[in-house]
DNA sequence: GCCAACGTTGGC
DNA sequence: GCCAACGTTGGC
């Protein structure tokens, strides 16, 4: 099983909303780096979602109820989406301050790649978000 | 509101 | 196929 996180603006789209629809698919990915992210996740994978701009933190867990398929939003092959369902809120947010501090989490997508909006995690890095959000 | 990082586009 | 220009994202 893979681990990945992926970041909404919670303005446009907040974990809150998320838990009231149980269930959203993931549009709006139009980079190919985070498209060929979400083509590689399987159904159960476990997905951190995190609030970028506002609170610039991971809330909660999410995992793939439903694996790529078109992007239903528009009628251009090139892009796709994937269902994901709300597991899990953290107990506490883990913020990017903190990660950004954290030894272990030095090479984590978020600090490397900060514009990318979907990306796997090492299981390590994943175990240790929730160890901070615990 | 500014700016850095980075992806994409288009001219040559 | 290179590279400059431009747009977008996201942190500060």
């Amino acid at each position: 099983m893979q681990h990945w996180l992926v970041k909404s603006e919670p303005v446009k789209y907040s974990w809150e909303k998320f838990n009231k629809d149980g269930r959203t698919f993931w549009d709006g990915v139009r980079n190919y780096q985070a498209r060929n992210n979400l083509r590689e996740m399987k159904e159960g994978d476990l997905v951190l979602f995190y609030h970028s701009n506002d609170g610039k933190e991971v809330v909660g867990i999410a995992k793939v109820v439903k694996e790529a398929y078109q992007d239903p939003t528009t009628t251009d092959p090139n892009w796709v989406v994937v269902d994901l369902a709300p597991v899990e809120t953290l107990k506490k947010p883990v913020t990017l301050e903190v990660i950004k501090a954290d030894e272990q989490l030095k090479d984590v997508g978020l600090v490397r790649q900060g514009r990318l909006s979907v990306m796997g995690l090492k299981r390590e890095e994943f175990d240790r978000i929730l160890e901070l959000g615990s």
